[in-house]
DNA sequence: CACATTCCTGACCAATAGAACAATAAATGA
DNA sequence: TCATTTATTGTTCTATTGGTCAGGAATGTG
């Protein structure tokens, strides 16, 4: 993850700059960000943002696993006691619930997977593809146990992702449609008990 | 949309740029896209390029355009005499069919949306809003009419726009965890399958 | 206090960017 | 046929890019 010794100036430093790197590297993706832009977003100079990361892809880098950090640490885990309608109940507000507060993450997740996965390859393979696979055998045990409706695992598990994931990734179209300024707290309530309840219907599981 | 008395050779040359350039804007995005880069994947000299689009912007604009007359076109409608069950059978196998067919409008609109809509402003507050609020009010006279579940029809829209399109621009990482090289025939009428069934399920539509 | 180490940054550089231009070559049409 | 428009491209210009570097400031340590 860091490494070496950290002074308190040197962390305080490095944050700022990855919550810049995160903005610039949304809006204008990984070959359109500059370094300079980079530390204009963090009120430093060029050359200090160029002292704590040696170059962009560095950075880069180091953005990417702050994502993937939230990833697998905001995920509520889908565990088999839980049976199928706490499990999902849990995953699907998790996911809500990181989609409106972390919304950058999934952004620079989205943006990396639509073009191409070039830095995540690896992680997809093995980690996603792993994660995917043991999800799915949970699921099915509790098709084979009649505790919920028969449907494709795997296809499900992209319904949860998608369904969930849009209200980040597309977050400035959600609100222009609804014409709204900004996300409110109660949205995510509404959200989550739409898509939970939705997908819980789905699986006709009462 | 595109202008003025045309030549064969024209059309050819322009059709070659804007496929070149279609590529090029998703795997670096607008401002990480080079005229260059667009000019070697079309197999022409840049300055040919320049010559048939005026600068980097005017590329972008048609290749936008393009998606965008791709998406309203596209778009199985949802029409009020058709019912719920019909409506959404249409619609949502429509967005599948469009996912698997054009996945590189999907990408180039998702990353428009992602970055901030910078290009897109005015498109989402006029035509897609309205779109919207139009749709929503004949899923709302089928609640009233008691012929589909009382669920939030803004919620509901964006369930199917984003589980559809999730075939598209993921689909890097949808192949990569099924450890898939391509998605087959096949695959479309599966995904519609599920999807249609499963969002009538959620609807309680029989 | 002296020294070593870490931190910081302005100045600089080669490479590449978008775009204008000028000079041709084709095509067209009267 | 020949003049006029259209198509094509090598060259050139200026701005910006990622990245280096030398040297100074700050901090720590004995």
């Amino acid at each position: 993850m860091t490494d070496k010794k950290q002074g308190k100036i040197r962390i305080q430093s490095q944050e700022k700059i990855l919550l810049a790197a995160q903005d610039e590297f949304i809006t204008n993706g990984y070959k359109g960000a500059t370094v300079q832009s980079i530390a204009d977003l963090a009120g430093l100079p060029k050359a200090n943002v160029l002292y704590y990361f040696k170059n962009k892809e560095n950075i880069y880098h180091a953005v990417l696993e702050q994502t993937l950090d939230m990833w697998d640490q905001g995920i509520g885990d889908i565990e088999y006691k839980d049976g199928p309608k706490i499990a999902i109940e849990k995953f699907v507000s998790s996911k809500v619930l990181m989609s409106f507060n972390h919304p950058k993450s999934s952004k620079i997740y989205a943006m990396e997977i639509i073009q191409g996965a070039q830095h995540l390859k690896e992680f997809t393979r093995t980690y996603l593809r792993k994660w995917v696979r043991e999800k799915s055998k949970i699921f099915q045990q509790w098709i084979d146990e009649d505790r919920m409706l028969n449907v494709d695992p795997i296809n499900l598990i992209f319904l949860i992702w998608s369904s969930t994931q849009h209200y980040a990734d597309f977050d400035n179209q959600i609100l222009t449609v609804m014409n709204r300024a900004d996300y409110e707290e109660e949205d995510i309530e509404h959200v989550t008990q739409f898509l939970t309840q939705f997908i819980l219907r789905g699986l006709e599981i009462k």
